[in-house]
RNA sequence: GGGCCUAUAGCUCAAUUGGCAGAGCAUCGGACUCUUAAUCCGCAGGUUCCAGGUUCGAUUCCUGGUGGGCCCA
């Protein structure tokens, strides 16, 4: 049962005792122009109906329908708003000559003469947000708005909500997070962020298409999560009685089939992680993975920053540059490549001498930090360069940054230098001070990787909750021989954060991960944790 | 996990030292045939997040809880 507003309950009735339908079937309905349509066809003219166009295309009998968002009612003239899907970028010109942003918007003016009493009766009953349909001739008001005049005008679908103030929008995070629907058609920079969003994720489909890879579609459910750090999710499969693991990452399986012969293959889906949830951090999130043989890390170095210039060209235009918060991040490459260690040295006033010498980077830790009694500090020199890489580094990086040559212990999915077997060929991109891609040269050596794994649930014994599992179907597949590949991931949702200047993952996912909500008319939840 | 802030009409927000719960917009009724946050007249609208406490009296002060936001780890 939903506790609806009686105020609304009754106005339905009213309409239907009136004979409206509140939910009429598009049947009759047909729309045949967007409101940008109509803009883009006389931006600037004084006069549609002298348009040599104006006849011969049909602009003296348009149908449009949309979400009534403003309407003035007079006596006997109505003028009515509505909102459709159309580019909301998409200027007309006032009277003056300058732009005005018009398109998703069209005006419809409705003269009681026109449509007759009974049809105006009921138009002058509409409420905001009501979905409205309206056919007419193109025409510009006094005011020089571009109109549709309306021969016939009717209820579309009926809103039994009330609507937010639509002058002061609608600012309730919470709110516009839980009711997204609502903050879609209020607010249009959240259409535009999410309409980004959508051309991002295409130009990636379309660069990778174009390139020759082929999309995937590899397991999110999974009876051992690997190909990351992190904790999973658990579920349960009742046929089979077993255990599932939501995916933390899709990298094993796609480096199954790189074995199989599909020796470029993209995936972009849905990673789970059991983790805290923060500015950055979303439950689920949109992972891009792709993997190339007969290719290094260099190389995703390379097509990296060709796939960067191409998704910010399509957001942001030639200019490649974002405002992020306080950076201006530029796009244009190349991008600065230096190795970790250099960026230890350069950044966290570590000298060269000490960056394999786990016990002098603990000295010089504990002189310059309180360090509580219990923590755990790392143990290695491998270990103690990711504390101070997250403590120094990270945050001083603003434009494109590959941070280079990973310590092999915390990459136990990539291969080992040639120059150094201790550190790996992998690098991660950092833009705007956030980790944006994470990539390698893949450890195709089956003994190797059984030996990382080792290592791995070593440390989960030892109390290390995001140390991997050991994969013994994935080192079988080593076994078959995988070509030397590289492989890298891309986080969507930051990369979208990025390129539209949002500094919270919450504003570019469409329905973020939420307390549940508690309704009204509901008991509190008896339970204390 | 820690600190700070916050919750009042459908929406956005006020409420003096602790003293009758208020405004704009939206809703409802009325006037108005070119409006642009239309204008004008009128009506209605409240468990002040929840549970306790202090007090003659609590939206206000105190304690706890819940939701949300910001900062930090």
């Amino acid at each position: 049962m939903y506790p609806f507003d009686p105020k609304f309950q009754h106005k339905l009735e009213e309409l239907r005792q009136a004979g409206v339908e509140p939910y009429p079937t598009a049947h009759d309905l047909r729309v045949t122009h967007l409101s940008t349509a109509l803009h883009r066809a006389f931006v600037g003219v004084d006069d549609p109906t002298e348009h040599p166009r104006y006849g011969s295309e049909g602009f003296d009998d348009v149908a449009v329908g949309g979400r009534l968002m403003f309407r003035n009612r007079m006596g006997k003239l109505l003028f009515l708003r509505i909102q459709d899907r159309g580019d909301p970028t998409v200027s007309d010109l006032d009277a003056e000559g300058s732009p005005v942003k018009r398109g998703g918007v069209i005006q419809v003016m409705v003269r009681k003469n026109d449509v007759g009493d009974e049809a105006f009766e009921a138009l002058k009953k509409l409420d905001i947000g009501d979905f409205v349909w309206a056919r007419g001739a193109v025409v510009r008001t006094r005011t020089g708005e571009l109109t549709v005049k309306a021969t016939q005008a009717r209820l579309a679908s009926k809103i039994m909500a009330p609507f937010p103030d639509r002058f002061h929008q609608l600012t309730d995070a919470e709110t516009r997070y839980r009711q997204r629907y609502v903050d879609l058609f209020i607010n249009p920079e959240v259409r535009e962020t999410f309409r980004a969003r959508s051309r991002i994720v295409r130009a990636v489909r379309r660069f990778f298409e174009d390139r020759d890879f082929i999309e995937v579609e590899t397991p999110m459910m999974q009876t051992l999560p690997g190909g990351a750090a992190a904790r999973p999710f658990v579920t349960h499969h009742n046929a089979l009685g077993i255990e599932l693991f939501l995916r933390i990452a899709p990298e094993l399986f796609l480096k199954r089939l790189v074995v199989g012969g599909f020796e470029r293959v993209f995936e972009v889906n849905r990673n789970f992680r059991n983790e805290g949830i923060s500015l950055k951090h979303n439950p689920e999130f949109t992972m891009l993975e792709f993997y190339m043989a007969w290719a290094t890390f260099r190389d995703l170095m390379d097509l990296t920053e060709e796939l960067l210039v191409e998704l910010a060209t399509q957001v942001v235009g030639e200019d490649l540059t974002v405002q992020l918060g306080a950076h201006r991040i530029d796009f244009t490459p190349p991008y600065r490549r230096a190795s970790m260690g250099d960026l230890l040295v350069e950044y966290a006033e570590v000298s060269p001498d000490m960056l394999r010498d786990a016990e002098a980077l603990e000295r010089h830790w504990r002189a310059h930090h309180a360090v509580d009694e219990g923590e755990r500090l790392p143990s290695t020199w491998a270990g103690w360069w990711e504390w101070y890489f997250d403590a120094y580094v990270e945050a001083q990086l603003v434009n494109p940054t590959f941070v280079t040559d990973f310590p092999a212990e915390i990459s136990p999915l990539a291969r080992r230098s040639d120059a150094d077997p201790e550190l790996t060929d992998r690098f991660e991109l950092i833009i705007g001070t956030w980790e944006i891609a994470n990539a390698f040269t893949e450890l195709n050596d089956p003994v190797d990787q059984a030996r990382r794994f080792e290592a791995q649930v070593a440390a989960k014994e030892a109390g290390d909750a995001e140390a991997m599992f050991f994969d013994r179907d994935y080192v079988r597949a080593l076994t078959y021989a995988m070509p030397p590949t590289a492989g890298q991931g891309i986080g969507i949702d930051r990369l979208v954060m990025l390129l539209t200047g949002n500094t919270s993952i919450r504003e570019v996912i469409l329905f973020p991960t939420l307390r549940p909500e508690r309704w009204a008319d509901e008991p509190p939840s008896d339970e204390t944790s």
